[in-house]
Order: structure tokens, then C-alpha cells, then sequence
DNA sequence: GCCTTTCATCGTATATCTACGATTAACGAT
DNA sequence: ATCGTTAATCGTAGATATACGATGAAAGGC
């Protein structure tokens, strides 16, 4: 073995990674719907288009500033949208990074 | 608008949640790849076939442990498997799981 | 003006993640 | 049997997520 045995089972492709930007925006878009509250939210905005803060409350066993903050969490990702309408906020998809998202995992 | 004016801007569907066993089993599949080091892991393996525990440890800037511990998460959610080969331990893709997340998201 | 409705934010408690070094377990080689 | 390699697990520390009630801010109705 005089050196190190050349790896065998597993091919030899000089181990290189990447800081690789998007897998950090996977990651963080993935992170978005990685909770069951999340992704039962935007499959609901996804199904309505747009739909009230209060409505997504009652669809949901969670407390009202529960919600808000998931609310909040796939605001931050950039997946929904909220637009203030009088005291209410309707929330809406934002498509483009939906189908960023769907971009990302379909190219893995 | 009398009563309570119809929610302009929203449809009136009849807010109906299911437990949506769909919804939990997307959530955990996307937490697995919620983390950069995990989705340059699957990367990395889904690019390669398969590879040893130890190769993946030299691509990332992290300790043996914490690698170890991010392959154990994607081995709980399925999509990788790591079969024993001596004291070596090979890790490869589990395709079907894979798949199932692919489409889960693209059905979004 | 005042009150109600709607939603975000604050403060808090608990649980889980993330990372590391150290230890343990499994296997092959000598 | 002993040693070295490989990888999982343990133990720990710090950060972050999750959930809730209570409070605060903004807008419309009286």
C-alpha cells in the first residue's frame, strides 16, 4: 500500500466543494417548508391565492402570534408575500422563488 | 357589504385543513436537506454514486462527528443509506426517497 | 374623539440543532 | 492477540426553533 491504496469502491474525482451559493438557498428554502405548520400554509395561499392572516389562523391548531411567526419565517424566504389591505394583510405566493425552490430540489 | 362584506380579495372555500399526512412527510424530507453541509453531502453523493464516510469528512470543513451526525439525519430521513464495507462505511443515494421528495416539491 | 378588529412583536419557557473533542466499537492487517 | 484505521456515539456548550400569552401598532367604524 505503500502510499494510501487508491480508494477503491469509490471513484477518484479530486474531492472539490464548493462553497456553492445555492446550496445555502436550498437550504434556506428548504428550511422554509421544513416544518408541517409551513407547508400546510403555503399549500393553503397556493390554493387561494390570496388569503388573510385571520383565515390561515383558524386553518391551523396553533395560537394566533404562533402562525405569525411561521408567517414571518416564509416571509423571510422570500416564498410569500404579504400586502396590507386596511387592518387586515392578505398573504399571496410569490412564484418566482416557489419555482426557484422547485428549480433547486428538481436539479438535484 | 351589510354583514361583514364577503372578504373581498379572498375566496370564501370553506377553510378545511386535513391533518395531511403529505404535509409532515415533506416537512421532514425538507429538513433534512435545511442545511447547507447536508445538501453539499447529498451533492456530493449523488454525484459519485457512492462514498466513504471518511472522503465526505475531507470535503467539508467540518469535524468527523458533526459529518457523521449530518449523514445520520439524512439516513433517518431515507435518502441516503449507508452500507458497511470493513471499517469503512459506504454511503449512496436512495433514489426512491430522492424521487418522493422531487415530487413532493413539484407538486407544490 | 373612542373602541374594535386585525396582525405583528415582545417576553418567556422548553426543546431541538449544531458543533466540537473524547471515547467506544468494528474490522483488517501484522 | 495487538495495533491502526474507520466511523458511530457520548457528553457538552451555545445557538436557534417552537409554542404560548400578553402587549403594541395600525386602520376602520361608531
Amino acid at each position: 500500500m505503500a502510499k494510501k491504496a487508491v480508494k477503491k469502491g469509490c471513484d477518484s474525482a479530486p474531492v472539490k466543494l464548493m462553497p456553492d451559493a445555492t446550496a445555502d438557498k436550498l437550504a434556506k428554502l428548504a428550511w422554509a417548508i421544513a416544518h408541517p405548520a409551513r407547508v400546510q400554509i403555503l399549500r393553503l395561499l397556493i390554493g387561494r391565492n390570496v388569503c388573510m392572516c385571520g383565515e390561515i389562523v383558524s386553518c391551523l391548531p396553533l395560537a394566533q402570534s404562533t402562525v405569525s411567526q411561521h408567517l414571518k419565517i416564509l416571509k423571510d424566504s422570500g416564498l410569500i408575500q404579504g400586502e396590507v389591505d386596511g387592518p387586515k394583510v392578505c398573504y399571496c405566493v410569490n412564484d418566482a422563488i416557489l419555482t426557484k425552490l422547485k428549480q433547486l430540489v428538481g436539479e438535484l
